[in-house]
DNA sequence: AGTGAGCGT
């Protein structure tokens, strides 16, 4: 009994062993952009008009973000994010072009410039969030079925 | 906070 038993546990893991080498040969499958929403989400975003801008002076407002980013383009909202409760900035806003040509030059024209004494960042800002959150909420979280 | 990468009350 002692014996079959050594030999039953030694043919199971002589395939585990095999495995890895024949997993080695496999061609790695194709990654499309879609794949990863997460990683995706670290990757810089494709052309908007919307625009993130990063590295802003904490002293740097709404209005002198607009009017810096009005020279390349006409924009038609600015903000820079403040906290709720201090009021104080963030250090970064958005900025809406009316096109996407305006977009791309108020990127040229700002990425990397002086604004209130910091260097900032212009980038094409990521789509928002899902503004509706659906009506899911209706029943407890976490609850039996 | 005097905060210093980030994706919005």
């Amino acid at each position: 009994m002692a014996m079959a038993l050594r030999t039953a546990v030694a043919a199971a893991a002589a395939p585990r062993g095999f495995r890895r080498l024949f997993s080695t040969t496999v061609t790695p499958p194709f990654n499309p952009p879609s794949a990863s929403v997460a990683a995706q989400q670290r990757e810089k975003a494709e052309p908007s008009t919307n625009l993130f801008v990063s590295g802003l002076s904490k002293r740097t407002t709404t209005e002198k973000l607009h009017e810096a980013f009005s020279q390349f383009g006409e924009v038609v909202h600015a903000k820079v994010v403040t906290d709720r409760v201090s009021g104080y900035s963030k250090g970064f806003g958005f900025v809406r072009y009316a096109t996407l040509e305006d977009a791309a030059k108020g990127i040229e024209g700002m990425d990397g410039k002086f604004l209130d004494g910091w260097v900032i960042f212009a980038e094409y800002a990521r789509p928002r969030q899902p503004p509706t959150p659906p009506e899911n909420n209706m029943y407890p979280p976490y609850g039996h079925q």
